[in-house]
DNA sequence: ATACCCATGTAAGACGTTACATGATTTG
DNA sequence: CAAATCATGTAACGTCTTACATGGGTAT
């Protein structure tokens, strides 16, 4: 139950609609959880129902209605007891991690693709996360920023995010320099 | 649907029961894949049924009789398939993040403890990963044996949790550093 | 013209988690 | 002698994913 939760983290930082908490929840952006929209939409509608989040609809002229949603002090102290509470370890689970696995038995052709392939997801996530930092940060320093700015949360979950991106990027080139090296070794004798 | 291909990758390795697939698949273990005995229980069952692994009753005395299962041809057919599709991009669930996220309005003290109880579970598991390494090498160098040694899958995949948990550890530390120090300078004026 | 963005949902189905059930044997 | 290990499941419930539905406005 920490989609809840997650949701009401985003909240924090400023009013949302459904929309644009489904942006941020996107695969392509999510630096501390991830969620479809229709997740999103339920979980609001559950959230609003149970009193933690409010919501003000906002009249546009050109585009749809939408409706903002601030977390009220309900909302707020749900937070402060999920934070006391131990968390459950995460873990991976990883399409490509399954493939790696079994790379004994597969064509390393196949996988060093695939390997590639994500370490281009992974270039393109550190880029936009290293812009995200740049952004936060200002013109401040990070040291800077890190004793003084305000909102440092999403800053350090999102230095996170960077970090394992780089991780993905550098072990899947790594693991595809030595895939290649074997293939090519075999291929010799 | 990677469930049943991670446990195919898993019974690639070596004839395993369920019993022991499901501490493979442990949350204190999986390097490369979680999930819940009942999940491979079930999974066994489905596989056996589409005739991608077939078991073999094994007798013991003192123990209660198992179940070995091993990958036929076309259940390693599947798995060839499934390493040619694009995986889909995997994505950040985590309790700690959420709370890191909301840090801003959250007491410090707590949130530091979280961050070091999730820095020592990372610890241990970067121990129990270097152990697996250092048995999957054997007394070969890390070059050597990946030049040559054979089962490189898992010793990749390991090597990628073993990274997985030093950012993991590192971030916790770092974090946690920050914070104590913002609530240090905040108590001083 | 075609496609994408804004904006919000419903419904069905797949997948994962929690709780329960059983029972002998080995370890501390 | 209590607790953990070996060994295999069933049942209920909660969460996530996939597919469908709608409709105006803006950019190429």
């Amino acid at each position: 139950m920490a989609l809840r939760h997650a949701v009401l983290a985003a909240l924090l930082e400023e009013e949302l609609s459904g929309y644009q908490l489904a942006k941020a929840f996107d695969l392509g952006v999510a630096n501390f959880w991830h969620a479809l929209p229709q997740q999103l939409y339920a979980e609001l509608a559950r959230l609003e129902a149970d009193g933690l989040v409010s919501g003000r609809e906002v009249v546009q002229d050109t585009r749809p209605n939408k409706r903002l949603f601030t977390v009220t002090d309900a909302g707020l102290a749900e937070l402060e007891r999920f934070a006391t509470s131990a968390d459950k370890p995460s873990f991976i689970r990883d399409d490509l991690l399954v493939k790696v696995q079994a790379a004994d038995h597969l064509d390393a052709g196949e996988l060093i693709a695939r390997l590639e392939e994500r370490a281009e997801v992974a270039d393109a996530k550190i880029e936009l996360f290293g812009g995200l930092l740049r952004r936060m940060r200002g013109d401040r320093s990070e040291e800077e920023f890190l004793r003084d700015g305000d909102r440092i949360g999403p800053y350090l979950t999102c230095r996170r995010g960077l970090a394992f991106e780089e991780g993905n990027r550098d072990w899947c080139r790594w693991s595809a320099a030595i895939l290649r090296e074997r293939r090519a070794a075999h291929a010799e004798r």
